[in-house]
DNA sequence: AAGCAATTCAATGGTTCTCTTGAATACTGC
DNA sequence: GCAGTATTCAAGAGAACCATTGAATTGCTT
């Protein structure tokens, strides 16, 4: 038998689930569907492209077999095949931060100066639950917290948050949350409730390491 | 700020550690290095390859920053840059185990059937090694051996093994191991003895993996 | 300084990726 | 069945990737 050719069909093979996120628009797909499943539609938003182009890269990754899709009507919704594939995408990123050059620079670019949010991280903030003097704040949009969310976080999408703010429990310490150490949107709750004398903190990441880190959680269906 | 483009390229940039695992020659060339560190010939010669070509995958890795070069007089060693590169490659591995559609077909194909190969776990092995009953054998070349080893391994190289059958302990029974789960070499070893009548089991993986579990060492330097 | 060995560079051609555009398909509701 | 919506398919252009080849560079040895 030709060895090399098997051998090299067989590392081509285990390259495969690299090279199906080894492009940054499906990075971001992952990242998306981390939440929970999405339409195509919705996955084209949420990552800038048009439809074509996001149904090529969400097939690429089927073909991976890292994301399947179930059909509801008119609608093809897609989602990560098992935890394993976030697990992959964790590791990644925690990989390019250690080693990739000028990640950190291309991070402040797109997250702004974080240096004035407080910060909370995953084990702090369950202690803090355990005493119960917290509110935990998700500020994702509405299908994704129903989708599963922090247990006993409320829910107030960070486009609506300015208008109600006056839902909030006054007094208590007030930690968001939302998709990830790459997303926006705690960044911009925390900003705009420490504007409104509010304290506020965000959570280090988001809501899928959240699972991962198997700590309590409710309306999750895995 | 064009925060579209931003984003782009910051996820790029997460990416991009996916991105130099996503070939099968410099996956290969990983897999190597978790041994411990190699000139640019001896890896063209691990992978098959010209030097001119692997001197290419390496350089893209290092751009990466997921290796690390030093330089010993004419020759220039390359070593992965932490553990993490570990973790990732074999985080890479295990999703495409579960999910890359074909893999088992092209792992059988290389590796030819284990299915008469006593396999022996991590956990089961450290169980027999508290015991003192087994003889744990490392048939990696010796530099490998040398850069690092379970604790009280033996070292016969398979290329020396048949030669040097009758070094090993006889009764006890005999455990070896080479570089990983995609590694044939304690696959031929256990084949060998088996024939020539010693109890002899393959461990379902190698080295690095042993060393990722932080089960006990010698002479590695990490 | 000259010869040698190890590695890298540069140029080439074939392949694969990525995005765009416009058309085709699959399903729903009327 | 027909119009409308969501998704996929198909074709094409430009870029990136990958193996090959031959030359250039670097550092050691004599």
């Amino acid at each position: 038998m030709s060895d090399h050719a098997t051998k090299a069909s067989l590392y081509d093979a285990l390259a495969e689930s690299a090279k199906a996120l080894a492009n940054g628009r499906r990075a971001e797909l992952v990242d998306v569907l981390a939440q929970g499943e999405r339409s195509v539609e919705e996955l084209a938003d949420e990552i800038g492209q048009t439809v074509a182009n996001t149904s090529q890269h969400l097939q690429r990754l089927l073909r991976s077999g890292l994301v399947e899709t179930r059909r509801d009507g008119t609608r093809i919704y897609y989602s990560l095949s098992s935890p394993v594939v976030h697990t992959l995408w964790r590791t990644m990123r925690h990989t390019a931060e250690e080693h990739v050059a000028g990640l950190q620079q291309l991070a402040n670019d797109y997250l702004g100066d974080r240096s004035k949010l407080r910060t909370i991280t995953r084990d702090a903030l369950r202690a803090r639950l355990r005493d119960g003097d917290v509110v935990v704040l998700d500020v994702r949009p509405e299908p994704e917290y129903a989708a599963g969310h922090v247990r006993g976080a409320i829910t107030i999408p960070i486009s609506e948050l300015k208008s109600r703010l006056g839902e909030i429990p006054e007094g208590a310490e007030i930690v968001a949350y939302c998709r990830g150490p790459y997303c926006v949107y705690a960044d911009d709750a925390v900003r705009l409730m420490t504007r409104n004398g509010l304290n506020a903190a965000r959570l280090e990441d988001g809501f899928p390491e959240w699972v991962a880190a198997r700590l309590p959680i409710e309306g999750h269906t895995p």
